[in-house]
DNA sequence: TAATAGAATTAGAATAATTCTAATTTGGTG
DNA sequence: CACCAAATTAGAATTATTCTAATTCTATTA
């Protein structure tokens, strides 16, 4: 592993803010000043697809990249906000109802926060 | 609803193939054909915050739309080929152990389909 | 140590998806 | 019919992401 992808795995693994490319790339900058967006990308499709890292699209949203850490997710539909939430692990369960071997689950609730309920 | 609205919906409700915005474009143009993709996209947003439609993400893809009806995605990590799959109702079961009451939510499986697991 | 090969990085252009803006059209209501 | 609001249009703009080609790094071998 690359001094960037190990820097960058320390970045979104430690982070619980589920950062988009950019974020990153401005967390990355702090260490490296003269890194590159397109470095970002690369080194987060190779984490993504080494199971290193897990990437979150919410409609409408550029990508997140979060810890691959078994959590949930809590979207409001009204402002868009993020948030974790820890169902449990549903993979076995998953994989008999489906009859299949799963690689992962990727499990989305869509609720209105309270400020959105207001309105 | 106008007449767009009307046949949009009736697109996507009637497609079992998670449809992205041009393609459903491709489709409404076969009825009208000097209609205009922002029109698409304007009808699909509306649509969609009416819950009429949902929306699906899948990372590094373009949103596809889908009928409303409930049901689950299976997703490939090597080709992204994306399948319908039903594993029954969760949302008692999620609200309960999520303690808020939720909108909707979406379960992606994640899995390798048969001709990505040769390579 | 020098040569080399392969991978990673860089810069910047390119592409793709989606939204925005402003002008125009449409449809319904008084 | 006249008017207003909403919908549509055209096309520019924006955003996210990928691609290309040149360059630099790293590790290995001669």
């Amino acid at each position: 592993m690359t001094k960037y992808g190990k820097k960058i795995l320390e970045i979104v693994s430690s982070s619980r803010s589920h950062m988009t490319a950019e974020q990153i790339f401005d967390a990355l900058r702090q260490t490296y000043p003269s890194v590159v967006l397109a470095t970002v990308y690369n080194n987060l499709n190779r984490l993504w697809q080494e199971n290193l890292i897990r990437k979150v699209s919410v409609e409408g949203m550029p990508d997140r990249y979060d810890r691959i850490q078994r959590h949930d997710h809590l979207v409001c539909k009204g402002c868009g906000r993020l948030l974790d939430i820890d169902l449990g692990d549903l993979t076995p369960q998953l994989e008999q109802k489906a009859g299949i071997s799963i690689l992962s689950y990727d499990l989305k609730l869509t609720y209105l926060c309270e400020d959105c309920q207001k309105k």
